[in-house]
DNA sequence: AAATTCGCCAACCGCGAACCA
DNA sequence: GTGGTTCGCGGTTGGCGAATT
């Protein structure tokens, strides 16, 4: 139990990866493949612990990752299940092909958070928006978490979002969409603006409908399994088969999927 | 031009769950 | 059944660079 003691620091390298320490990695992964973390340091001979190694690969090195600026859909979805999931970037990170935990997590708290926290007005077409952003305090770097943004603990993900919500989601009657599936709505600047969806239905959609709406602490709860145990995904990216059902395992792949599954009128198989 | 501020992101840390002998 | 080890996750930190003053 408890912390892993084969990630002692001794004598390791720590701080940025440097480009041949990431091309042994990525060498050693291609030939031998992924797993044993604990070992692949020592086997590869890099001077890094397993979970540093295993870290780099899964966030930066792997040939799936899609780097680049998240889009506006990838945005909403985040969004979305955020309000569903709470701070389970894993499982969000699953709907997001090529997208890692720690990438859309850093998203969250610089971007997509904040928006949801009540700023709707976008920041994220460019860089800097130091005028209108929400300003934080002065940022001293050193430890302390006042600099972060506010969202972590505090966040209200169940109820924040609204302020994001387009008007013409408000309107939505969920019965009418039980009934006809979700209506596609007018593009409204995205090509997926037939997200705007039931949460019951996102929900459905996941194939995550046994977590709880709302936990006490605003977070959605992933209930126990039979044997007692919270399912998860084994891995950050496309790994959490095991909530999908299998007629959704063919909208795993991206947005287009999804999209065209939601339009495809294969919503009678999941609602 | 220099100093300051602050956003972004890679990486680290600590914990709990899962696995295995 | 128990304890040690490994894995995976979420929270946090710190460096870098761009924007602002």
């Amino acid at each position: 139990m408890g912390r892993s003691p084969s990630c002692s620091s001794e004598g390791l390298n720590k701080g940025a990866w440097t480009e041949m320490e990431d091309r042994i990695l990525k060498n050693y992964i291609t030939a031998y493949g992924e797993g044993k973390w604990s070992t692949i340091p020592k086997k590869a001979g890099l001077k890094r612990c397993g979970k540093s190694c295993r870290l780099r690969w899964l966030n930066y090195l792997r040939p799936d990752i899609k780097r680049g600026n998240i889009s506006k859909d990838e945005e909403e979805l985040i969004i979305r299940l955020h309000k569903l999931l709470g701070n389970r970037w894993s499982l969000i990170a699953g709907r997001l092909p090529g997208r890692t935990d720690n990438e859309i997590k850093n998203y969250w708290n610089t971007i997509a958070g904040k928006r949801v926290q009540g700023n709707p007005s976008s920041p994220s077409t460019s860089r800097r928006t130091s005028s209108s952003g929400p300003k934080h305090t002065k940022r001293p770097h050193k430890k302390g978490s006042a600099n972060q943004p506010e969202m972590t603990t505090d966040v209200q993900p169940c109820n924040t979002i609204e302020s994001l919500e387009p008007e013409s989601e408000k309107g939505i009657d969920p019965q009418a969409m039980d009934a006809n599936g979700p209506q596609s709505t007018v593009d409204r600047d995205c090509e997926l603006g037939d997200f705007e969806l039931d949460d019951g239905f996102l929900l459905d959609f996941l194939g995550l409908n046994n977590i709880d709406q709302e936990g006490d602490n605003g977070y959605s709860e992933i209930r126990e399994g039979d044997n007692g145990k919270i399912s998860r995904p084994s891995s950050s990216l496309n790994s959490d088969d095991a909530l999908m059902s299998p007629e959704l395992m063919l909208c795993e792949s991206d947005f287009q999927s999804i999209a065209s599954f939601l339009e495809g009128g294969e919503l009678d198989s999941v609602a």
